[in-house]
DNA sequence: CTGTTAGCGCTTTCAG
DNA sequence: CTGAAAGCGCTAACAG
C-alpha cells in the first residue's frame, strides 16, 4: 500500500503539502493540489487511520457494552446511540459481555488503551466503583441510575415506574400480584423488586416467592411463566412484567389455556416496545431510543468540549393504558 | 499518560525489555521483570493500542455492515458473529447503513484505511462490483449469495427455499397465494419474487400485484398487511411471508377479524425465529446464527492464514411444519 | 539476557 | 505557499 511519502515523491512535493491537501489545511496552490490528487489516484492511496489516531490520540470510536444484542431492549438502545453517532461521524464498537466480568473489564481496558474515546454501558455486572476508576481515561456513561458518581448516566427511575404500575393494579382492585424480573441481582431488578415488596407491604399482602420469576426476557420466557403459574394452587390475578416480550408470551399462552386477559389475569408490560401495541398491552414507556441518543450526546460532549463534569439525566416514564388491565 | 519510555526509565531498563515483558517475548530475568511490573503499576501504564496497530498493520477489529440493528434477522446474525469473534479476541464495529450508499461506502473505506481487518456484510444496497474492488484491502464476506466473485459468502438459497414453501402451499391445495417481501430491489427479495412468479406460473395462476407486499419486517407491518388484505374484493387463501415477525402480525390481526388460520388464511413465515414457535407458525429455518458464525470464520481464516481464495458456503434451509398451513 | 535503533504513517510546528 | 524535521508510542531486528 502506498503511503504519504510515495505520494509526495510521485507528485514532487513534500509530505506536509500532501498532508495539507488531504486535510484541506491552509492553502495549497491549485497546481500542486492537482498533481497530488492525480498521484493519490494513480497509487490508489488512502490514509492509514491508525497513524492518524496514534498522533491525534483519538479514534472516533465509542464502545457500547451490553450483555447480549439479541433483545429489543438493547437493540433499541443501540439504535438510539447509532443514530446520534452517525451524525457526528463516530463509529460504534459493539461489546457483548454476557454479563461476564472478564469481558466487561476488557471493554474498560480498551478505554485505557485508547482504542476507544469513550463508552456507553447498557447494562453491567461489575461494580460501579470498578468502573469509576476508569473515568479518568475517557467518558463513561451508563444507561441506568448510578447515583452520585464520576460515571455519567441517563436513566429512568425503575423504582417509581414499577411503583406506578403496581399501584395502578391495586387501584384496579388487585391484591394478588406477581412479578417478572430480568436478572436477579441486576441494579434495575433490585429497584423493581423493592418497589414490589414495598407496595405489597402497603396493602398488607405477603411476598410469595412462587409468584416471582426471573430471567424473563423473551416471548418464550413468558410462555414458560404462564405454564408455571398454571401449576400453582393459588394464582395471582395480575402480573407486573419487566419485558413486553415476556408479557406477550404470557398473553399467548394464557389464550391457549382459556385464561382471559385481563379478567382472569391482568398484565402490565415494560418498555412499550412495538409488540406492546400489537398485543394491546398496558405497559410502561421508557424512551429507550432517546436514552441511547442522550447517552451518546453526553459522552460526545465530554469528548469534544472536555466538559469534565459527569452528567446525570433522569428520563420520564409513563404508564400507557391499553387493554390488558 | 505514561508511555513505554517512562516505564523503561523508571525501571532502569531499555524500552525493548519493557516491550518484552509486555508481550511475554523471550526471557527476561525475573528481577527485571519485577521492577518493570512495579513501574507499570506505579505509573498506571497501559499500552497504546493505536501504536501497536499502526506497527502491526492489524486492528483485531472486524466491521459488520447492516441496514439497521433493530430487527431479529440482523440481531441473530450479529449474535452468531459475536460469539465467534469473542473466541479469538476480535472486536465488532457495528455499522448501521440504512441501505444508504454513502454509509455503505464509508465502511468499505474503513477497510482501505486499515481501521478494520475485514468486514461482514449482512445486507447491502450497493452493487457487488463496487464491493469487489475493495477485496484487495481485506477479506469481505457477505451473508447472501454473491455468485462467482472475489467476495466470500455464506448464504442459503432464497429461490429454492421460497419455491419449497410455495410448493408446500400448492400441495396443500392453495392456488391463491400472496407474498410479503422485505425490500423491493434487494438481492434476496428478487430471488424470492422469482420463485413466487415461477411457481404461480407453473399452476397457471396470474400474478396479482395487490397480493404482493413490501417492507414487511416487523409485527406491525404484518398487522398492516392483513388490514390491506381485508380491503380487497378477492383475497388469497395463503401468504408466503419473508419474516416471522410480519407473519405473527398477520396472525394477530387475523384473529381480531375472525379470520381463521390456517382455514381461511394459511401462512408460512421465514427464519424460524423464537416467535415462530410461540405462534406455532409454519416457517423456513435459515440457520441465522450459524450463518453469522461461519461468516466470521471465513473472514478470520483469510485474515490469519492468508487464505487468499474467497470461499462460498451454502447453508441448508428446512421447512418446519407447524400449525399455520 | 539486554540495549540500540530504525521504522510503522501521519500531522504539525517552525523556518523560509 | 512550501519543506524539513520532530515526534505520536510501540515492536523487532540486530548487535552485543
Amino acid at each position: 500500500m502506498a503511503n504519504i511519502k510515495d505520494i509526495a515523491k510521485l507528485a514532487n512535493v513534500s509530505v506536509s503539502t500532501v498532508s495539507r491537501v488531504l486535510n484541506n489545511h491552509s492553502y495549497v496552490s491549485e497546481e500542486k493540489r492537482k498533481v497530488i490528487m492525480e498521484a493519490i489516484d494513480r497509487l490508489d492511496y488512502s490514509r492509514n487511520m491508525n497513524a492518524v489516531q496514534l498522533l491525534k490520540g483519538k479514534t472516533n470510536v465509542i464502545a457500547v457494552m451490553l450483555p447480549f444484542i439479541n433483545h429489543p431492549y438493547f437493540t433499541r438502545l443501540v439504535e438510539g446511540i447509532s443514530v446520534e453517532a452517525l451524525k457526528v461521524n463516530y463509529q460504534l464498537m459493539l461489546c457483548q459481555t454476557n454479563y461476564n466480568t472478564e469481558a466487561e473489564m476488557k471493554v474498560l481496558e480498551m478505554l485505557k488503551m485508547k482504542q476507544i474515546d469513550g463508552m456507553i454501558i447498557c447494562s453491567k455486572h461489575i461494580d460501579l466503583n470498578q468502573i469509576e476508576a476508569y473515568t479518568r481515561y475517557g467518558p463513561i456513561v451508563a444507561c441506568q441510575d448510578v447515583g452520585q458518581s464520576r460515571v455519567s448516566s441517563v436513566f429512568s427511575d425503575h423504582y417509581k415506574s414499577f411503583q406506578c404500575g403496581i399501584r395502578y393494579l391495586i387501584n384496579k382492585g388487585h391484591r394478588y400480584i406477581g412479578l417478572c424480573l430480568a436478572r436477579n441481582q441486576g441494579d434495575n431488578s433490585q429497584m423493581r423488586r423493592k418497589a414490589y415488596t414495598d407496595e405489597l407491604a402497603s396493602i398488607g399482602e405477603p411476598i410469595r416467592d412462587e409468584w416471582i420469576f426471573h430471567q424473563t426476557y423473551r416471548i418464550e420466557d413468558g410462555v414458560e411463566v404462564l405454564r408455571n403459574l398454571l401449576e400453582l394452587n393459588s394464582r395471582p390475578t395480575a402480573m407486573m412484567v419487566t419485558s413486553d416480550q415476556a408479557a406477550a408470551g404470557i398473553i399467548m399462552e394464557a389464550r391457549k389455556n382459556n385464561i382471559r386477559v385481563p379478567e382472569d389475569l391482568a398484565i402490565i408490560g415494560f418498555d412499550n416496545q412495538p409488540i406492546a401495541e400489537v398485543f394491546d398491552l398496558t405497559t410502561i414507556e421508557n424512551q429507550l431510543p432517546e436514552m441511547g441518543a442522550i447517552a451518546f450526546q453526553i459522552g460526545y460532549d465530554q469528548i469534544t468540549r472536555k466538559k469534565e463534569q459527569p452528567e446525570n439525566r433522569e428520563l420520564e416514564y409513563r404508564l400507557i393504558e391499553r387493554a390488558t388491565v
